[in-house]
DNA sequence: GTTTATTGTTACCAGAGGGGTAACAAACAT
DNA sequence: ATGTTTGTTACCCCTCTGGTAACAATAAAC
């Protein structure tokens, strides 16, 4: 009738590797222990003349054992085992994988000049990548606090080995981080976080400059969060000038 | 013109998600570096037309990264953080799908009578519960040297704390296996070895008593393996009779 | 013994997704 | 101006998963 399975549950299995029906089925049979595949088709809504071939192939793969007879019964392996096995496999095929790729890309790291990422872990990869390293000195520049507190951490150990200048747009949004903000006056953060491109609207989320040499500039457009990474030292440069400029004109206040 | 990506990689990387066209994309992109989507193209055989699509996910996935332009240019990210986030997120799969399936299954472990197994996995794990169960006795019977083997360290182990009887068909086949063997002659093994039922072959490899109330005998049928449990204390005594008998009837010659 | 329900199997259909091919406009190079 | 490359779109094919219906064989009920 109603399905009483976690449909959670469900959608773990399935990135596990089982499908929809696999899923609800070995599920199914963890919930009841031991039963005839009527009594999981009523359970878990799969069709009744799917649930057989489906008991098949879930007894083949080793996650369900067999009692023949007339009803057939059935019963789930521990869910222990089973999630272990699929874990043990999966674990395998990465290591391998990696030690596969790992032979392909024995060529020199090349530094490219411009890249752009469009995934949320993409972009928090590489900023972890340019703050570990980052030698000298680090300029941010951001109007997203929630963004910037996601590298707390990492922005406080550096602190120590390098010199960190943190300008923000509001200092007063960045009050429980524990730095030394600097403020660029309001009307520049307005500016900024509202771009207009092509009807799309930009802000600017966040950017930083490492060593004068590697800036990462991340922005939203929409939903959706976009980095560019900058590798050229003349923009880089160029990017540091514009923050001398602020100071100079007195938009950035000194704490 | 021809693939010079591993199959072995590809495969693998299917396994942990991807597809094919977006594995050895991926695998293009590691060994060249920095990349058109035409370069990919000739690489891998990945159709021209399907490249462009499948970047854009495996960007949206944040494994590589874009640099815009004519033509556009692109970059895998490295292999061991790509591979370490779909393996962590893998993990994340099992350990909440291990306890949401702990939650479903609070019953009594049922014990009951009869269970058919019809995966090797399946047969290891079930053979391995058997042993580590064992309190008093276990008489083992067989045929399969290769399989016995696989449980010569739990079965040292379990030497230990209990009776073990070990009757093997031919003493000569498993003498690279440090027990003391009893035999039956050859003729009950080449008996035992050859069922035909049905038209097909059965063989049996091994029969394990264990306790004198839990059996399971394991047997190849044609290509595949099958075990069977048994958990009825009348089936496990009728078996042992069986084995009484054939020590009586001089079968079964002790070292 | 006849009828009824259940079990287990098979055939067929629909939709989704992946992969492959061809064609085309736009941009680029000569 | 010509030809090539780039990026996009539309289409076809196949497979896999899921869902439905119908059917023989068996078990249960009357």
């Amino acid at each position: 009738m109603y399905s009483c399975v976690n449909p959670q549950l469900i959608s773990n299995l399935e990135k596990l590797g089982l499908t929809e029906n696999e899923a609800k089925t070995y599920a199914g049979l963890v919930s009841l222990n031991e039963a005839t595949a009527r009594q999981v088709h009523e359970l878990t809504n799969v069709p009744r003349a799917k649930v057989y071939e489906i008991l098949k192939t879930l007894s083949k793969k080793g996650y369900i054992e067999i009692r023949q007879g007339s009803p057939t019964y059935f019963q789930a392996v521990e869910p222990k085992q089973v999630i272990g096995k699929i874990k043990d496999e999966m674990l395998n095929c990465a290591i391998d994988a990696l030690a596969q790729l790992n032979e392909l890309s024995y060529h020199i790291p090349k530094y490219s000049p411009v890249w752009c990422i469009e995934s949320e872990w993409g972009i928090r990869n590489r900023v972890l990548k340019l703050l570990s390293n980052t030698r000298e000195e680090l300029i941010v520049y951001s109007t997203n606090q929630k963004f910037l507190k996601e590298f707390e951490a990492e922005l406080k150990i550096l602190e120590k080995r390098c010199r960190l200048i943190l300008v923000v747009d509001e200092r007063e949004k960045f009050k429980d981080m524990p730095f030394d903000f600097k403020e660029t006056g309001k009307e520049f953060g307005d500016f900024i976080r509202n771009l207009v491109i092509d009807g799309m609207q930009y802000r600017e989320d966040c950017l930083m400059i490492s060593d004068g040499k590697e800036s990462i500039a991340v922005h939203s457009v929409g939903e959706e969060k976009e980095a560019v990474v900058i590798r050229l030292p003349v923009v880089c440069h160029l990017q540091k000038l514009i923050y001398n400029w602020l100071v100079r004109s007195g938009f950035i206040l000194d704490s």
